[in-house]
DNA sequence: GTGAAAGCGCTAACAC
DNA sequence: GTGTTAGCGCTTTCAC
């Protein structure tokens, strides 16, 4: 209960042995005597000992920790599929034994301080960069460090870095031409903040599979949303009122494709039919409203972050520095020919 | 870059002031002589010093951290919400200055060893455990501790601890009360795994309500569901091939019940029309489809877990150590008047 | 006002 | 094999 921490120290005067034969009985070196190992082991048990990490973090100057800085901004704002990425980090990191330092700061003049607390803190072997923006600040003062870190995400910063990454633009081509197969001429897109690296990625595949096959890469058809639900029935309004309406609709992630979806059933449109509608990411209610999506296997990506981050902290070198993976596109019932005009 | 740590000791070193007067100078003392900080000051600064947070923890003995052990299994098992929780839990914890120091663990042997770990381990000022469960182990287990603890749910162990809840009884009972008032008298239940607590209280909810407006509770029309996609899926297939139909369905949250609203969909019913729908936790999805649901404020309970927290961990004592928090009813179109029989 | 000394709990180099 | 000593970087008595 309350009972005052039992410490080496503690063991030491139980059995009569020094702290340094206590610790190395403790830790598993071979050059103690088995007889000892057996006494001292039975006494730790029996006083209940546990090492104090914070001593031992201090000493081995490692702390057998990573971080992770959340740039999230207040209520409703939160992607969930960050818990996805959470839980495939976490439980990577659980493999090695390691933990995670997780912090909860939005985008702004106080990030770089909460980078900053853990780097220079030395509270952390390691670091993941999630999110990455047009030339991340955040890595590039990564860089300024010796620490190993690894992003989530690229970055135009002009120097290399590790990165995973999924390959958005080839993912938005593929299911651009999809659309294109079936008849659509007229795509509209809903983006997502273009300060986001990925948004400029997925708009540059629709652009590109549009010019590919003829088509005019038209601003018009581009509506910049805010990854929320509001984003996608704004820019569904905003798309759906112009003259030469879109007969299909991408998105640049799946919350605001459904929230598109819905807009547009509102106003009597059968989707699939008068629109067809697809987004990116695939998280579960689109399976549920048979959304055509482009899937990330995010829980999967949260681990090879992990592994990756962790090789480097082994002063391993990893043996590809860069990943990029290809969405796995997924079409669903959303998606139908064009029949209208 | 690679330079080695700046100390306490370079800059004493540096200024020729004990180490001691460094540090006091440094961590605000008033017993400086003004003279004497600015120089250390300047110093600091040049030299690019950064506390040791390890080292400052140590000697401390507070880490400025608590720990939260999230009960999460592979890919696909994560609620998204937890995302909007740890959004919540981490934003006020940096108003306080604390981080938060995050496990995934599935339930299971395993699970105990991570709580030891971080507690017994010293590493956390205080935990955060989420998504109790029946008996739940784990708050067994703390309050053999002195850790101060904050729990999201409660829990059948016989001894009371400082919790916040949302009352999912008293919620799901209006929300039945409701259905009932539209005229409904056969009212399925997708529910979550019945060792969750709240998949109990909201249970005991729905069967209240039927009790009260003597409505049989018939455990026919209880479905115990996994709380994702498949579960509301297989909770809707069961609950419609039965012989006397149910006219309505509640779920036990919006996974599930927006899944269960779209198999009802597949073979040809209107939602809200020959089917009412309705669900618990009304995330992001749920407006887009028009679900009638629960609203629980998540992110708040988390800021709400953090500052309680905080205060036991500064030794305060609560003014409300058990909070039950009534959600929201959100009505909309999922839910309807009875018009088949 | 400032410094010397001790100690948080641990590990590691070196002796014996 | 085991103990002594030193030290990770910091804070905190206690002198002066």
């Amino acid at each position: 209960m309350m009972s005052p921490q039992v410490t080496l120290k503690t063991i030491s005067k139980y059995t009569g042995f020094s702290v340094t034969t206590v610790s190395r009985a403790l830790t598993g070196y071979n050059d103690v005597a088995k007889e000892t190992r057996e006494i001292i082991l039975a006494a730790a048990n029996k006083l209940g000992y546990y090492p104090n990490l914070t001593a031992r973090q201090l000493q081995k100057q490692r702390n057998d920790t990573i971080g992770l800085i959340l740039p999230t901004y207040g209520p409703r704002f939160n992607d969930p599929y960050f818990s996805e990425l959470i839980a495939g980090i976490g439980n990577q990191l659980s493999n090695f034994g390691m933990s995670l330092l997780l912090s909860v700061q939005a985008p702004g003049p106080d990030e770089i301080s909460a980078y900053r607390h853990m780097v220079e803190g030395k509270r952390v072997d390691g670091l993941i960069v999630v999110r990455t923006r047009n030339e991340d600040e955040r890595i590039k003062y990564l860089l300024t460090t010796s620490l190993p870190f690894v992003v989530f995400g690229r970055s135009n910063i002009g120097t290399s870095f590790n990165f995973i990454d999924e390959d958005g633009e080839a993912g938005v081509y593929e299911l651009t031409e999809y659309l294109i197969s079936l008849g659509h001429k007229r795509i509209g897109f809903i983006s997502a903040p273009f300060n986001l690296m990925f948004a400029n990625y997925r708009l540059e595949g629709y652009r590109k599979a549009l010019i590919d096959h003829g088509i005019d890469f038209n601003l018009q058809y581009v509506y910049e949303g805010d990854l929320t639900r509001k984003g996608g029935e704004l820019g569904a309004k905003k798309l759906l009122s112009l003259a030469e309406k879109p007969t299909a609709i991408l998105a640049s992630n799946d919350l605001m494709a459904l929230s598109a979806m819905s807009s547009a059933q509102e106003i009597g449109l059968t989707i699939g039919k008068d629109l067809s509608i697809a987004g990116f990411d695939d998280i579960p209610p689109s399976d549920v409203f048979s959304l055509t999506t482009l899937r990330q296997p995010i829980y999967h990506i949260g681990c090879l972050l992990s592994s990756m981050l962790y090789k480097l902290i082994q002063n391993e070198t990893l043996d590809e520095p860069q990943v990029l993976l290809k969405p796995q596109l997924i079409i669903r019932n959303s998606t139908g020919e064009r029949l209208v005009d």
